[in-house]
DNA sequence: AAAATACAAATTGTACACAAGATGCATCGC
DNA sequence: GCGATGCATCTTGTGTACAATTTGTATTTT
């Protein structure tokens, strides 16, 4: 289905930061881009402002989701509940055939990490976290988590990037934790399952912060005597 | 503007139950209904898609939301999580104006409990409690939020209905409740907030759950020797 | 020169017509 | 009589034309 397709499309986009957030999105020239009308576009356009990709305002159009400071710190004080109950209940319900995906996902992932190619890891990363929101298969929480996942995998576009030694190991150090949540949530064990996520949050979150708050530039010796 | 209209409308009978959980929506007749073409109908009912009020499946239309036993699960395991979170954030961000919108809508609702409209018992605590998510200003945690509320308000249609008077007691107990909870909000006081919400989740709770697993009836003589 | 207004261009919203797909029914074969 | 196949009907999906709204610009007014 072309609808399908497009809307996928216009989500990898957005996760990858090929639109930038709050940026205006225009109907025409995604029409011709994707060689749809603008009838099923705007139906994706909406589904889209659903689920928390994408902004619309009446008679204004559509616009990619903004991430301003300000929601950054109410991220960071959401994730790790949301985060942590997921991994409960992943555990609690898991199958064999969800475990085989989970697998399969990670296999990727470590690939991409192997192979070095940012952009695959930060969109891997992101379906392995998906999947285990579809595990734990509540239909209450699943919204949260996705939308948290939306901001988490923005912001981690530019840490994947990154080049220095440190933040390969950590790459790598994140890759581990992935396999040892599996195994968890395998042996259906919750609590394990959830100091896991736990360990693994913290590592992406002290990354994070420095994204949103930066080292600060090194300061010419005149200023530093003013400091 | 009108789609506003009918997104409110649609909204409103699915949480009267004026539309059944998981009964088909046929675009034709909505169209009439609300006197508008099918591509806005169309749009408005992939919004509803993404906010979890309706299904859409491709090729076969739309439907609303069903409500199966096995969700009903998580529903009690998820919502007293979400609701504390959300008062203790709601708590921390009151703001004068926000506070007066909710007690608005509790005046309100006092008045509908004290004139005995059902109908509108159940979308008045349903609007409050919404206010309340919007209050904590929390884009990730809104739309769990949201989403148990609806099934939550569905739920609830019953019970606002019954004329026992133990469940008339337990209403105005419940709309003292929220006088205190409003109260716990204005005076910034989170925790308090927080152990004022799970007593009122855990009125609702009971009442819910005698719904979804009623009482027995009374037994015949002879099956009750049998068991 | 600054503000206000009127007009023009561009963008969004809606209606309708047709295309594609699903469903139900009748006929045909076994 | 039971099941399968093909057709008719109904429902959903898409493209296009037009209406309504917003935005940018030029002209007029003070």
């Amino acid at each position: 289905m072309k609808k399908t397709a497009l809307f996928d499309a216009l989500k990898q986009h957005i996760l990858r930061l090929d639109l930038d957030p709050g940026s205006a999105l225009d109907e025409v020239s995604l029409c011709d881009a994707y060689s749809v009308s603008r009838t099923p576009l705007r139906e994706v356009l909406h589904r889209l402002a659903g689920e928390g990709f994408v902004r619309i305002e009446p008679n204004r159009g559509a616009s990619v989701s903004p991430m301003d400071l300000a929601t950054m710190r109410t991220f960071f004080q959401t994730a790790p509940m949301i985060y942590a109950s997921v991994a409960r209940m992943a555990a609690e319900k898991a199958t064999p055939d969800a475990i085989a995906g989970l697998r399969k996902t990670q296999k990727q992932f470590r690939k991409a990490v192997k192979d070095d190619v940012p952009r695959d890891m930060a969109i891997l990363n992101h379906q392995l976290h998906e999947m285990i929101g579809v595990m734990a298969d509540n239909p209450y929480l699943s919204p949260s988590l996705n939308r948290l996942l939306i901001d988490h995998t923005r912001m981690s576009q530019t840490f994947y990037r990154s080049r220095t030694k440190t933040e390969r190991k950590r790459i790598t150090t994140a890759c581990d934790q992935h396999d040892e949540m599996i195994d968890a949530i395998e042996a259906r064990e919750a609590s394990r399952a959830v100091e896991l996520t736990l360990d693994h949050w913290a590592l992406s979150r002290d990354r994070m912060e420095l994204y949103v708050r930066p080292d600060p530039l090194p300061l010419d010796p005149e200023i530093r005597d003013a400091v």
